[in-house]
DNA sequence: GCAAATCGGAACGATTTGGTCGGATTAACG
DNA sequence: CGTTAATCCGACCAAATCGTTCCGATTTGC
C-alpha cells in the first residue's frame, strides 16, 4: 500500500504545474529545477502523465507540457493511475485479469471490492487544485526559488534543506 | 497502489482462519489446503503474521496458530501493515523516515497525509469478522461502512458457489 | 529417548522498478 | 531557406524488491 517512486514524483510535478497560469508551457527541465526531481526521471514521468493524457505535449524548441484539463478536473486517483497503473489491490478486482483459480467462489471478493472502491474514492476526492493550493504554513513557501524562471543550478535548494541534507534528496 | 500478493494470500488465509472457532490450533499445512496457497508461501505469511502479533504461534507437533484476538479486533489494515509494513503512501508521512529535502517545504505533504489517513481509515474499517462472511446477498455488500463512488460491481455474484467450505484450490 | 510434525530463518531466482542514453521532431534564428 | 538548438520520445541497463523454495531449530507425543 505505497505509491512507487515515480507516481509521488508525479504528484509533486503535476501540483508544481497546476500553479502557472492555464496553458501555459512548461519543459520537463523547468519542472525539474523547481521540484528537485531529477531531469531525466521528470521526462519519464511527464512522458507517461501525457500519454496517460493529464497533459498536452508539445514537440520542438519552445515546446513543452500543459495541463490538458483544468486543475479540478485532475483528481490524484487519475495522477497515480496514469504512472502505476489502474488502482486495483488484488489482480481479482472486477475487470481486471482473472488468474486466480479460486475466481467465483472466493469469499474475501466481495469485501476487497468493496474496500478497493473506498481506497478510490478517497484518492478520486482531492483534486489537482487542492494539491497547488498553499500548505498551512505560507512563511515558510515564501523564500523559494520558485520564482526564478532562469534558475540555473540546484543552488536554490540550500533553502530548502537548511538542516544541511544537501542536494543528495530523493534516496530512499 | 496495489497490495503485494503476500498481503493477498495473508487476507485468504486469516479470513480462512477467522471460520474456525475461536481457539482452534490450525497449522500452516490445513490452511495451505483450504486456501489453495502454496504450503512454503503459506508458512512465511503466517509466520509475518505470527511474527506482528495478530496470530499466536505454537511449535513443534500438534502444534499451528490460532488467533491472537477476536475476528471482530482484526482489521484489514492490520493485516495488510503485518505483510506490507507500515501503511503509508510516501515516505515522507508523517511519523515515517524523512529523507526527503523537500521536507518542511513540500506543499503536496499536508494533502497527502489527509489522503493517506483516508486510505487507511478504509482499510481499518473492514474487519476480519466481515471478511470471514460470506455475502450471498449482494445486498449486503451494499451496507459495508464503505461509501464508495459509484456503485460497487458486484455483478456475477450470483454464480457464487453457495455449498459450503468446498476445495477452493489453485490449478496448479 | 526417539521420531514425527511444525515453525523459523536464510538463500535463490524472477519480476518490476528506477534511471540513463541516444534518436526523432520541431520551432526559432540568421 | 538552411542551420541550430531545444525538447520530447522510445529503447536499453542496473538495482531493488518480491515471491518462492529449501533446510535447520524446536516441541509434542509415544
Amino acid at each position: 500500500m505505497r505509491l512507487t517512486s515515480l507516481a509521488d514524483y508525479a504528484v509533486v510535478v503535476m501540483a508544481t504545474a497546476a500553479r502557472y497560469p492555464a496553458g501555459a508551457s512548461l519543459s520537463a527541465g523547468l519542472l525539474a529545477r523547481e521540484t528537485g526531481v531529477p531531469l531525466p526521471t521528470t521526462q519519464k514521468v511527464m512522458g507517461r502523465l501525457a500519454s496517460a493524457g493529464l497533459l498536452v505535449s508539445a514537440r520542438g524548441a519552445g515546446g513543452g507540457f500543459r495541463l490538458a484539463r483544468p486543475a479540478g478536473g485532475i483528481s490524484l486517483a487519475d495522477i497515480i493511475e496514469a504512472v502505476e497503473g489502474p488502482i486495483a489491490m488484488t489482480n481479482c478486482i472486477e475487470g481486471s485479469i482473472h488468474d486466480c483459480a479460486l475466481e467465483g467462489s472466493c469469499r474475501v471478493k466481495p469485501h476487497l471490492n468493496a474496500a478497493n472502491d473506498a481506497v478510490r474514492g478517497a484518492l478520486a476526492a482531492v483534486s489537482l487544485l487542492h494539491l497547488s493550493q498553499a500548505p498551512v504554513r505560507p512563511e515558510l513557501v515564501e523564500g523559494l526559488p520558485f520564482s526564478s524562471a532562469g534558475a540555473p543550478e540546484i543552488e536554490g535548494f540550500d533553502k530548502l534543506s537548511p538542516n544541511g541534507v544537501g542536494a543528495e534528496e530523493f534516496s530512499r
